[in-house]
DNA sequence: CACTAACCGGAGTGGCACCCCGTTTGTCAA
DNA sequence: TTGACAAACGGGGTGCCACTCCGGTTAGTG
């Protein structure tokens, strides 16, 4: 990769940043390219699709959020990532859209894996759920509270039932 | 409101309900005005926003599913909104979008609020959740499920917990 | 039948995603 | 140091979109 090549891809990856924070996840990308001083081919030669560009953009929070996923039960680790994703403009949005193989979903999964599996084992949470599906919950959840407080109560009222 | 008015609106609601079974929310609205042999100011006349045209096209659906609260349980209720909505192209999105004062939502926590009620006082459910709370988890799932089958599963999931 | 208010729709504006291709620039070997 | 070439750039083009303006048309009324 030409040093030229790189200062643009970090260029983009910052005007993205600040950019996604305010706007969301349908960011104008013309206006990121503008932001960060290149033109509009560049920035879709180094993201082809706008997936890529918030992969790379969350990328990094969401390897923290995975690491935290060694010091917190399930429960406690799946409110993490739903704050976090109420919180983000975008990446509840940006998990949800398509299945990418190998992105933040599949770290997610990872993470989360894991810690599903000690907690059925420890016989605390039913067999029959999938990480998958607990992502999936956490992550319409978020979606669907942008911006509101109420990202962890519902995610809470979800683990727990409806019953008294 | 002029006959021709008249015509126009149905001619708009419908080709809409085409586009938008087929599209989603975001269905371009140039396209439906140009089906429905209309231009586009017209479309706009009718429908202010988006939101407008949408409310419009899922109003009838809605009132039926507000009617079937008369004869299921609240879970079934639930499920059945679930399943409407990610059956539904746009639904989901629509009623999640903005809290639009008297519209969709409203009908539906109509529908649902009383339904609530009654299993909270038998006892079913516990006191400290609200009708808005289980539909946006509802349509929180149904928006992430997307055609998927996998709505009803995991909005039971969610009403029972992931508890044993 | 004439009149007017309601209504219509084409054309215009500004914005967007995405791509083509002539031009520039970094790199490396001679 | 210099030359050559692949790699990267970006202005400008295309086609689509939402939304608005305004001159022309039409439905309904007396």
């Amino acid at each position: 990769m030409r040093s030229d090549a790189r200062r643009n891809y970090e260029r983009i990856l910052a005007a993205a940043s600040a950019e996604v924070a305010v706007t969301g996840a349908d960011a104008s990308l013309e206006k990121i390219a503008r932001d960060a001083g290149v033109g509009s081919a560049t920035l879709h030669r180094h993201f082809p699709t706008r997936q890529a560009l918030l992969e790379a953009v969350f990328h990094d929070r969401v390897e923290v959020l995975c690491a935290q996923a060694a010091e917190l039960s399930l429960a406690d680790w799946l409110r993490a990532v739903a704050e976090y994703g109420a919180t983000t403009r975008g990446l509840a949005a940006s998990l949800l859209a398509p299945p990418a193989p190998s992105g933040c979903e599949t770290m997610l999964s990872d993470a989360g894996g894991a810690l599903l599996r000690r907690a059925q084992q420890a016989g605390e949470i039913r067999a029959d759920v999938a990480i998958i599906d607990l992502l999936t919950l956490v992550n319409a959840v978020s979606l669907a509270t942008q911006d509101g407080p109420e990202a962890i109560r519902l995610t809470t009222l979800a683990l727990n039932g409806i019953r008294p």
